[in-house]
DNA sequence: CGCGCCGTTGATTCGCTTCAAGTAAGGTGG
DNA sequence: CCACCTTACTTGAAGCGAATCAACGGCGCG
């Protein structure tokens, strides 16, 4: 891991990617970057752990997170699966909690990191900003929701269907967030599991797979496989 | 399902139950308590349903309520199960959007509601509620994720022990919070496999069951079945 | 009383996990 | 540049655990 301390401007257009921060007006923008580092993370590195206080938030870039609790038997469970540009630990970071889970990097990744404190000072001037953060926490509650929705109800082919439709918005194409395994993990299924549901959806013409990238063929098929118990 | 408007004294006197509100100074709690109905609800009712703007908070200060989301099949896939004092939506009226899911009664309640106004209102002025329905929010959050972790992984038997234990808090006996199909489904069960759950830690000399009574007569013989993968 | 819902138990089925090979790609060190 | 290892992924075969189907007893309620 290399921690980078650029030029401001740098780290500033870098925030302005991330939706949450990209409607914040400029010198906002600018106050946060200049307390922010930046970090060129390789696949695997571990961005913090669960149980440590959240001193951290951390804006992913480039590349890809996931967010994963050690499972007995010396699995992970993964509950979050992130592609840039994306935040991750707003919340305990908001709210002056630990880490509820460990966060890592699916592949190499470049990461925003901006501390509690730069925050904390950003909030108080700005008041949009932590209606914005609230909103994120929001949608992650959603999608928490959902995942919880998909699991036990659905096939896992089902599963894997509705997850690819969920990712696809309008797209012809998508490239995986994170290697299959992780993915599997995400879905509550074992890789091969994941492997044989793929190939599922293949053998019915509904898409094509290559390596990472999933295109739709048949969204219609596709649709239909997800919908259907 | 009948409405009352009682005196305020005693809408207060509920509000005051509700942890959220009980460390409120009292006259804030009042300004609450003026704008709030209470609802005399029959174990079925719904308190809301998914999609609707979330225009109405909801304090549960007697009686028990299932959240849930409709799953494809006619079946419903339950997400919290909360036993008074609990709130219920705060995140979604204090965000302005929709109802993420269906509540209904899982037996017959009491329940204070409080419109979005009123609660705004408060929250202009009280610079402490705002911090408190977060806090409330984050430990719901915290709630997902465990149970998000926990699906999958872990046996039916092992899933139930470590739910109870949850529950549990040291007391040597606990109420189920729902009927046991509802506490099934948000297990991820079927209600056959709860039942035959309980039968396992019942002739593991784990626990005792009567109805929706469980008693606790081994703790670490159910600790040691919550561990094991 | 008779009906419906909840819960329990038994028998069977089905889907996912597990175990086991085997291929392919990437990285390392000789 | 190649031998070697590791990791990711795929496919096949077998086993198991929970879902499903079915029957029954208990209980509240009209």
């Amino acid at each position: 891991m290399k921690t980078l301390q650029p030029r401001p401007g740098v780290v500033e257009a870098h925030l302005k990617r991330l939706p949450v921060f990209s409607g914040l007006p400029e010198p906002a923008r600018e106050a946060l970057a200049h307390h922010a580092r930046l970090r060129l993370q390789d696949s695997g590195e571990i961005l913090f752990r669960r149980g440590e206080p959240a001193l951290q938030l951390f804006g992913v870039v480039h590349g890809a997170v996931r967010v994963y609790r050690d499972a007995p038997g010396g699995r992970q469970k993964v509950l979050h699966l992130l592609a840039a540009p994306a935040l991750v630990a707003e919340v305990p970071v908001l709210m002056g909690a630990q880490y509820p889970a460990t966060a890592a990097c699916s592949e190499s990744s470049t990461v925003v990191v901006i501390s509690r404190q730069a925050l904390r000072r950003q909030l108080a001037r700005d008041p949009e900003l932590p209606l914005r953060l609230l909103g994120a926490a929001l949608e992650r509650l959603h999608e928490l929701t959902g995942s919880l929705a998909a699991h036990g109800e659905r096939s896992a082919t089902a599963r894997v269907a509705a997850y690819l439709m969920g990712w696809a918005r309008g797209q012809p194409e998508l490239e995986l967030p994170a290697p299959k395994k992780d993915v599997a993990s995400y879905l509550g299924l074992q890789p091969e599991s994941l492997s044989r549901a793929l190939a599922a959806l293949r053998e019915a013409g509904a898409i094509a797979v290559e390596d990472k990238t999933i295109r739709f063929l048949d969204p219609a098929a596709l649709s239909r496989l997800a919908g259907e118990s």
